[in-house]
DNA sequence: CACGTTACGTACCGATCGGTAACATCGTCA
DNA sequence: TGACGATGTTACCGATCGGTACGTAACGTG
């Protein structure tokens, strides 16, 4: 008999993984430029030949981060689309609602792509391509869920939304808890309201 | 007869201010972080004991930045108070709408203090603390206006208009323009007067 | 003229940055 | 057993980082 009948045996995560792990707790709460490569390594607990094979660059480890960041983003959106099917107004305000709850943590430091987009001002650098290309899919969301909800404007109304989700982003670190960005669910509900049928 | 009646004679700047120019140039376009030392004295025309001479280092002359960087922004406050003298809301609104032309500039980069404050996650960090000493500011005016403004919960539409300016703040850089900062006027009209007697 | 003060430049520091070369070791599977 | 791919080890590279020791030119005042 076995005690752990999975296929897989427990073994020691690749190296690769426990790089996007580790840059995904450092690049996260410190930023990107803060961090070397080294504390990178050590965190994961490889070398730094190990990063090199399994990626080009610091650069390509921070984009790599990006899109694994923002997969929690999508899982959260899959989540309130389970809570309230077919009702894009409560998936939208469950999704500002839970991100004015968060804010409010000590420790809040908003979202990694916004975080990064102010980290590499240049536009041609890929850091801030690959964040820039991760926004755009989120405000075509937005537009979409808008359109469901029958909005007069839909993208006057996807653009004043991510307004207030950047901004949650931003303010829930510049101000100590519970700041404006407490109140994003509440200017959501104004501004959804204010331009869809009321209904 | 003097040719140049003013007591100053139109000497070279000093080291200092020649130094808080370029670092104004320089930090506010690519960010304190990204800027060494060195490009900074080039830039300014001095050397680099000279910097250290005028502030106590590359932190201290980051925080001078910042409070010069937000002297602009009041500036623009008393413009719009000259406008519409006794007129909160076309105070605001008169900000809110310049703010959505200067953030469809192929080239914008926000505000210098959010940028600071997503640079320096460490709360403990000088050039953290000093922006969010001048955000504060910010947000006191605010409640001001919208208690002039007679808004119901004057702390609630405050930190509305809050979330959506950092919003265009940050969303201005994110996106290529006219992306959703440009909307920043239309919505702060929506969110002031939803909060406040029509008229 | 001699003096102290102020402003500035040359040259340099140790530390850290991102990145790499060369070689040893391990587990897996044929 | 033997070959292979993934990983670890060690040592290193040139560049750049923020910061400083020290000498010097300019200037106002006695």
């Amino acid at each position: 008999m076995r005690s752990s009948p999975a296929p897989r045996p427990p073994r020691r995560p690749t190296a690769a993984d426990r790089l996007r792990q580790s840059a995904r707790d450092l690049f996260y709460r410190q930023g990107i430029r803060a961090v070397g490569v080294e504390e990178i390594v050590q965190n994961a607990g490889v070398t730094k030949p190990s990063l090199y094979r399994a990626f080009a660059s610091k650069d390509g480890l921070a984009t790599a981060f990006l899109a694994d960041y923002q997969q929690c983003f999508w899982d959260r959106i899959a989540l309130v689309r389970a809570e309230h099917p077919d009702d894009a107004r409560a998936q939208l305000l469950a999704y500002f609602d839970g991100l004015a709850e968060r804010s409010a943590a000590a420790d809040y430091r908003g979202c990694a792509l916004t975080n990064a987009i102010l980290e590499y001002p240049d536009r041609a650098h890929p850091v801030r391509q690959e964040a820039a290309r991760l926004k755009h899919q989120v405000r075509d969301w937005l537009v979409d869920r808008a359109q469901q909800m029958g909005a007069t404007n839909p993208e006057q109304l996807a653009d004043g939304l991510i307004l207030l989700m950047e901004g949650a982003y931003v303010v829930g670190q510049a101000f100590p808890p519970p700041g404006p960005a407490a109140r994003v669910g509440a200017c959501a509900r104004l501004l959804i309201d204010a331009q869809c049928g009321p209904g």
